[in-house]
DNA sequence: TTCTGTGTACTATCTCACTAGTACATTGAG
DNA sequence: CTCAATGTACTAGTGAGATAGTACACAGAA
């Protein structure tokens, strides 16, 4: 059973985190179409946050297509979102954990990590808009 | 003068992209003790947000020893911060630079990219914390 | 001094994420 | 059918972020 991450205090609203963690593990691959998704009441008490929250993010997955929820049953997700190859995935997230552990090995503070992915993050992002 | 990002729809609060921005400059350099922050009416019409909110930022900023205000002057950053290394800067936005034109070159699209990097970032948290 | 630009303070108002509590509809097992 | 578990709907309220508008205090230049 896919297993939600405890929320931080970001700023990003609970139900957004639930919608994008599903979303995320469409796209990598760690949830596959069929797959049942934790019950309403289930990730409120796991998480501790209010049913309605979660709630919301379920029926925002649906309104996305990327869910689909069955009264007395549960909420499956669906297929409707193009994945990463499994080969790909495997090479690239390979080399992603090697930079991070690079960054610590140079000393890095993970604030001063954090600060950088985002500093180039930023930089892609201008890069798809322009 | 530091620029500040147009703020997106990401749920964040927009004087916490601020001080993020703010922090970011600082730790990767691209900030130095002594520079000088756009005014707060200048980044309120240059983003579009109320001044109250740039305000509310240089305060969390100056609440937090990173900035000091000075009336009638404007308001400047101070080093209170541990800076990457310069060339360990260089070598590791480097070769990240070069993981996401690897990412692209796979033909993974953008959204595909960030959900690989928020998976393997949540990776490095629960470790930190661990 | 006067003027301008700066940061700051204050109140009121609005929106939205979230909580709280309750009730209902559907499904499947017994 | 009866029951339990599920998702859903509804109303009301709380709090934070943001806006709007005004006013004030300080610094520097004319």
């Amino acid at each position: 059973m896919f297993a939600f991450r405890v929320l931080d205090r970001s700023g990003v609203p609970a139900y957004l985190q639930l919608v994008d963690q599903v979303r995320r593990g469409l796209l990598l691959g760690h949830l596959q179409e069929g797959d049942q998704l934790p019950t309403v009441r289930a990730v409120a008490s796991a998480v501790v946050i209010n049913p309605n929250t979660v709630a919301k993010a379920y029926r925002e997955l649906e309104h996305a297509g990327l869910a689909v929820a069955r009264a007395g049953q549960g909420t499956f997700v669906t297929g409707n979102i193009e994945q990463v190859p499994a080969a790909t995935y495997a090479r690239l997230s390979g080399r992603l954990r090697q930079w991070f552990a690079d960054a610590r090995e140079a000393g890095l503070a993970p604030e001063q990590v954090r600060a950088m992915v985002d500093a180039v993050m930023d930089d892609e992002r201008r890069r798809e808009t322009a």
